[in-house]
DNA sequence: GGTGGGGAATATATGATATATCGCTATGCG
DNA sequence: CGCATAGCGATATATCATATATTCCCCACC
């Protein structure tokens, strides 16, 4: 299977191409967290040789999404729940330095365009397109980094953006749908203290936005709900999680692929535990 | 000349010698913001093949320390005084969280590796050497947030640390030496907090240290005493930077390379529209 | 005679392919 | 139970083909 992802005008050199149809499959979870990844095998699936697939693991890797040893393997990053922490304690840092300085700095102007988001995805809820809203609110924060005006501000707050956005569709496969009148209400907190100019509430409000959504999603965790799942579809994960259970348990891939169908000696470990 | 670097033990694969040996090129200065990179070039000198140098380059892009155009060259990252601003207003958004992390949640035995930065970094004060108060300032900085752990949370300060590296030879060919004394005055403030988990305080104290240090270094710049310089040795930029003012004035690189003075074909026969 | 646009030449990036080497891992044998 | 070894795929090299942006020349035009 070609691994979806036409060719289009968007990418300028097959490594871009690459590069992109496999960051859309890893953060989709259609690579799954854990799965090996053979350059070979890409390189046949994308119709490319195997140095734009090279150059794509590289940068793939430099974002975290991947992980090589070398002379053994390249295998999709894997996602713990500890991620989740890490991503809210980065975000939270970052955001309250952006959102200062959007509230210093930003036009009346732009900080209309992200009422305008805020209103967007207040439609999105009505209509109960929880999907949808989760694309809009990603783009509310990371417009936010981009008018602070600071690029290296802009880019941390893109690339832990993109990381949540992988993390929440493994464990959450959508979104979690009580969370999202809050979030709302704690958006336009936010918008009103920047507003106003009011940094101390700014502060305050952008913590609690990030501690409440950490705090609603690590409980849910616990709660044992969450449920590692293959490439979830997203697209409308709404409606209560009908999805099959896909047995797919793919057992923690090892480094190298078991040496194929050669005269299998029967049981042989690599079984870590097989303790019995 | 081929570009210093050993092929050392650390360097498990080519791609990893490449890279590294770039980087701290690029880092050092010795290959300037905005130089051109021509990866043939590169290998030649790095004694490799183009493959190892192109997955490098793959990777320096996405830390952002070179600047690639499709179809037409790499450059080095350039280096604006706009980013001293962005690398202190990340830092400090990374910090304040990082720093309470520790406070929480490090043992005692890890506060004191931290206090134990501080007075190996006032031994190099004392000693005038400035270079090495300046890599165990790093240190120090990378250790609280390595001590939060949280592993993304600790990336990205590292990396953000690393441009404040270049940056800071770039501009300042070393350090601020009327900075460092104070630098260490408010390293044992956000010790001490740390020690008495006093959250407020150290909140404080970490903004301050960022604003300071942004304070100082852009006034330094403004006072246009700051010097775009070559490869500054740093080893020891401290005595009141005597050093040669280079002449080097690298006009701003071209992405392409003059086709080069070639000895250009008069008898114009053989183009083929000759049409005449 | 100066000026601006069109087009060729060039250097280089990009991509493909074949081949060689190297390390890791699992296996087989002692 | 440990050591030698085979096989796989990652790593690396070399050579080639293609694509593209840049630059400069030339010439028509003003």
């Amino acid at each position: 299977m070609p691994l979806a992802g036409e060719r289009d005008a968007r990418h300028r050199t097959k490594q871009e191409f690459a590069y992109q149809t496999l960051r859309d499959a890893i953060m989709r979870c259609e690579l799954r967290p854990g799965e090996r990844l053979v350059i070979d095998d890409l390189a046949r699936r994308l119709q490319v040789s195997t140095i734009p697939v090279r150059e794509a693991i590289q940068m793939l890797q430099s974002e975290g999404l991947v992980v090589t040893v070398p002379h053994t393997g390249v295998t999709v990053a894997p996602v713990s729940p500890e991620s989740v922490q890490d991503v809210f304690a980065v975000l939270e840092g970052l955001e309250v330095v952006a959102s200062r300085l959007v509230a210093e700095r930003a036009s009346p102007r732009e900080l209309e365009s992200l009422a305008t988001l805020v209103a967007d995805m207040d439609r999105e809820v009505s209509a109960k397109r929880y999907a949808q809203w989760a694309a809009l609110n990603t783009r509310f924060h990371l417009t936010i980094s981009t008018l602070a005006g600071l690029p290296m501000l802009r880019e941390m707050t893109e690339r832990v953006l993109a990381r949540w956005d992988r993390v929440r569709r493994y464990f959450f496969s959508g979104v979690l749908v009580h969370r999202v009148k809050r979030a709302q209400q704690e958006h336009r907190t936010i918008l009103t203290a920047m507003r106003d100019c009011d940094l101390p509430t700014l502060e305050t409000a952008v913590r609690q936005h990030n501690r409440r959504a950490l705090e609603s999603y690590m409980n849910f965790l616990k709660s044992s709900k969450a449920r590692p799942e293959p490439a979830a579809t997203d697209v409308d994960a709404a409606p209560a999680a009908a999805a099959a259970r896909s047995q797919s348990h793919a057992p923690p891939h090892p480094r190298r692929p078991a040496p194929s169908a050669r005269p299998r000696r029967r049981n042989t470990r690599l079984r870590s535990a097989g303790p019995r």
